[in-house]
RNA sequence: AGGCGCGUAGCUCAGUGGGAGAGCGCUACAUUGACACUGUAGAGGUCGGCAGUUCAAUCCUGCCCGCGCCUACCA
């Protein structure tokens, strides 16, 4: 048998395993009869890097994937990344524009060469990196949302959709970033306040008299159609059907009545703008009026409506030169200042500018019922609950979801367009054939609609388009669908999950997942959202470089509870580095003891702590198994981690040195035993260094194809857990008896016990002495003694001379007082005959022990204090 | 404005209707074999505040204070 090293080095270790995972995967078999267990990964982006946020939620989803695999489930962990649209583009357009170029120059073709060549460049990454983690995926199996598979699967989504009429094509308000030149859906808009002012301004009306309106955007006057104000609001009731001037020009504009309007905002009248505004747009809408745009795609003016001083000038200059002349004009009425809400581009942090586009939407809405309904049957369900309400609100306000954007990467829409400008999609019974190979629109000038279609228009068919989807008969569709769980952050919630649950209903009529489980986010040292922005990040991979993948996976499990965002802290880590070195130990030790590594299929434990470790692993599996089945897998580690170093580190092993030094082919077997089950119950947690040790016993079969253990309830002994608590107590007693009269851990002791445990001391002679370097005595010492007094026990030392009486005496005293506290505390809870009443019997019950036992330990320290006087 | 979450030891956090726990830090001691990434013994909390329900509240309810997140068409 090999020996260990004296202290876990875990790089090389997992070094090792990283290369063997990725060579030999954990595949999984479609035609397997075990049940199904499948988790697809949250696809990141492509070209990306790993951070904490990944690091975490695949640290859980590989914890649960393993423990299933192990747990009897034909286990698939599905890998993958998505093509992340906008952020790759820019990454691209950033490296051209180092040449001087702009992807309009290249041309489009070229431009992509250059996009695939840069995914092949980087792609494989951040999947590397994941195998840093190690996560037990199967590589075989790795998809991206760009293969021609999942390409399909787009196409037959946008087709399917179409026939049904759940999208179309329309012009709407859309968010434009005018650096990425292209539309962004809602939620890739950031919403932050920024300090700026409030405008009021004078619109003169026809009948003489001016109407004061309030906006923060006085560059748009020139887009103005209207001035509105609510229909209620007295103060303009005689302006109804009148005209005003929008200052700077000469147009008229009439003053229309909307409830949209506040009353008591500004003014109560607002500047319509139904080009530059959603809302604006919406009482457009309503009212019939025209929408001339003032502001083009560069987010400068433009227009036949905007003064020529003004053409040209970027929209924040604008603002300020309209100011300007407002005020010479006297059309500036104040400016006040005020904390405005700007749209962010998530991408590029510009505000973005609300334009007026024709865009292809998607109709989530129409699917949601069917969402809902699923929800409200349990079909699904959400860990923690508190997000099913979140998920419900959001499935009851979806607005038209803008699905195109103006790049180049990604899925270009599957949509022609003949000269006149009519649509034509393909037939949905061949979704794939192109219109241009039709041989019905043979002759005819077909264009290609030149947008892609949204990142997100192909991660909602992640749990299926990875599986095969569109083609139904592939076995992993048919073994895996729906997927078990879904594990993510829930800032995903919203645009991730919903749509993968909407889209999984309307395109398969089923659910994509049963359990959807969200977790927190990791949050810097201050409490604040990491971000590149802010440069508080931390990298993953250089905290694996310094205490192991293991320690980190050990950190992330070990802090996460209930979706509560986690904050970064260090310690963590180095908490888990800690636990491997000690389990690393461990396992040395056992292994220094063993000459050929024992049996462990019939194990039948004799000595105390052999009896008393068995029960108490059989406990630790049932709760650890019982916290993961839970998806707690905070819970799942830490009882795992004070079963290792609190039980079978600080206990069993000292307990059974004796026995082990004696050479006790019993007490090995038991030892193997639990440390075999001990590194099962952690292999999911940390998988590399329960690998490893696994191997070190001289198993064949790496440990991740091992089978879970089951809990024997046969071998739950309360007899020897109850004997085993009070040689603890009576070796804690001892300990501390030691550390209070000064007497140095070397020197040998001899100490009497007697009451109800002293029995079992005087069974276990050996561990006692071996756990506390005294010996026991057959009778009470007659001379002078010190007394400790513990539950069930009286513990004599004799008096040996060295002891500073005074301060033991005056901390037995301040014992004697706290246990004169409880006592009265219990007593007066026992004479209350409500209590007595109303308390279930068992907690009264332990209550009267309670009083018994503080009364005699209350009887043997006076006894003891007043033999000292 | 609405919704959600959080406030427990010096720090970071678990936890429960029936005398509060962990890791780190702190104090003292130990060092010839599993482990200093260690061991042993300790110190240290009016469980944010007030009120209510209950025989019993850190836990349930209400209000208040502080912090954070998400959503929202008040220009």
């Amino acid at each position: 048998m090999k020996e260990l090293a004296k202290q876990y080095n875990p790089l090389s270790v997992e070094d090792r395993w990283v290369k063997r995972w990725a060579e030999e995967p954990f595949t999984a078999d479609a035609g397997s009869d075990k049940p199904p267990f499948c988790i697809v990964i949250p696809p990141p982006n492509v070209t990306g890097n790993l951070h904490l946020g990944h690091a975490f939620d695949n640290t859980l989803i590989d914890t649960l994937v393993r423990f299933k695999r192990m747990n009897g489930f034909e286990a698939l962990f599905q890998p993958g990344t998505d093509h992340a649209g906008i952020s790759t583009q820019v990454q691209v357009e950033r490296a051209l524009r180092e040449e001087g170029l702009t992807r309009q120059e290249v041309g489009r073709e070229a431009f992509l060469e250059r996009m695939w060549a840069w995914k092949e460049r980087y792609g494989g990454i951040i999947l590397s990196q994941l195998q840093r983690l190690g996560i037990s995926a199967d590589w075989t199996r790795t998809r991206f949302t760009m293969d021609e598979g999942l390409s399909r699967a787009v196409r037959k989504q946008f087709v399917e959709l179409y026939r049904r009429g759940l999208v179309y094509r329309g012009e709407r308000i859309v968010n434009w970033d005018p650096v990425t030149q292209t539309t962004l859906s809602d939620l890739e808009v950031d919403r932050e306040d920024r300090p700026g002012k409030m405008y009021t301004l004078s619109y003169e009306l026809e009948d003489g008299g001016a109407l004061q309106i309030a906006t923060v955007r006085p560059e748009t006057i020139f887009a103005d159609v209207a001035v509105a104000v609510h229909p209620h609001d007295e103060r303009f009731t005689h302006l109804h059907g009148k005209k005003a001037r929008i200052p700077l020009t000469d147009r008229w504009v009439p003053v229309i009545t909307d409830g949209a309007v506040e009353m008591d905002f500004g003014t109560g009248a607002l500047k319509i703008t139904p080009a530059h505004d959603p809302t604006d747009f919406e009482i457009g809408l309503r009212h019939g009026l025209p929408r001339p745009s003032v502001i083009g795609l560069d987010a400068k003016l433009t227009g036949e409506g905007v003064p020529e001083a003004f053409r040209g000038l970027d929209r924040f200059d604008a603002r300020a030169a309209v100011v300007a002349a407002l005020q010479e004009v006297g059309g500036l009425v104040g400016a006040a200042d005020y904390t405005v809400p700007v749209g962010l581009s998530e991408r590029t942090k510009v505000p973005v500018e609300p334009i007026l586009s024709t865009q292809w939407f998607f109709k989530m809405g129409e699917i949601a019922p069917q969402v809902l309904a699923a929800l409200g049957a349990g079909e699904m369900r959400l860990t923690p609950e508190r997000y099913l309400k979140v998920n419900r609100d959001w499935l009851l306000n979806l607005r038209d979801w803008n699905i195109s954007r103006q790049l180049w990467w990604g899925h270009q829409i599957p949509v022609w367009y003949d000269p006149d400008g009519t649509i034509v999609v393909p037939d949905p019974a061949t979704p794939d054939l192109d219109p241009t190979d039709d041989p019905r629109y043979a002759g005819v000038t077909l264009t290609q609609d030149p947008d892609v279609f949204d990142t997100w228009f192909s991660s909602n068919l992640w749990p299926f388009s990875t599986l095969g989807w569109p083609d139904e008969s592939d076995p992993f569709f048919r073994k895996f669908y729906p997927t078990s769980v879904l594990v993510t952050g829930y800032d995903i919630l919203f645009f991730w999950v919903t749509k993968m649950q909407l889209a999984g209903y309307a395109l398969l009529n089923e659910k994509p997942f049963t359990d959807i489980v969200l977790h927190g986010l990791v949050l810097d040292e201050q409490g604040q959202k990491m971000s590149k922005s802010k440069g508080n990040g931390v990298d993953p991979l250089s905290v694996i470089g310094t205490f192991g993948a293991d320690a980190l996976r050990f950190a992330m499990a070990y802090t996460s509870t209930g979706g509560q965002d986690i904050r970064w802290d260090e310690r963590r880590v180095e908490m888990g580095r800690n636990f491997n070195n000690k389990l690393w130990n461990a396992a040395r030790f056992a292994m220094l003891n063993f000459g050929e590594v024992p049996q462990t299929d019939a194990v039948t434990p004799e000595t105390l702590a052999d009896r008393w470790i068995t029960s108490r692993l059989q406990r630790a599996i049932r709760e650890v198994t019982r916290h993961l089945d839970a998806y707690d897998l905070g819970a799942a580690t830490r009882a795992a981690y004070d079963f290792v170093w609190s039980e079978f580190c600080d206990w069993y092993l000292e307990a059974a040195k004796p026995e082990l030094r004696e050479g006790s082919a019993a007490t090995k077997a038991v030892l193997a035993k639990t440390l075999t089950d001990i590194l099962k119950l952690l292999h999911p947690l940390v998988p590399f260094i329960t690998s490893e040790l696994y191997e070190a016993l001289g198993h064949e079969q790496q440990l991740g194809w091992a089978t879970w253990p089951e809990a024997d309830p046969n071998l739950i002994d309360a007899d020897a857990e109850r004997d085993f608590t009070r040689l603890q107590n009576a070796v804690t007693g001892v300990r501390n008896l030691r550390a209070e009269a000064n007497l140095p851990p070397s020197q040998e002791i001899s100490v009497s016990a007697s009451g109800a445990g002293a029995r079992t001391l005087g069974e276990n002679r050996a561990v006692f002495k071996s756990l506390t370097r005294a010996t026991l005595l057959e009778t009470p010492p007659s001379g002078a003694s010190l007394l400790q007094v513990v539950s069930e026990l009286e513990l004599r030392l004799p008096l040996e001379g060295l002891v500073d009486l005074a301060e033991w005496r005056a901390r037995q005293e301040k014992r004697l007082k706290d246990l004169q506290a409880g006592r009265d505390r219990s007593a007066k809870k026992l004479l209350n005959a409500k209590f007595v009443e109303n308390a279930p019997a068992e907690v009264v019950r332990e209550e009267k022990r309670r009083l018994a036992e503080a009364e005699e330990l209350i009887a043997g320290l006076e006894a003891s204090l007043a033999q000292l006087a």
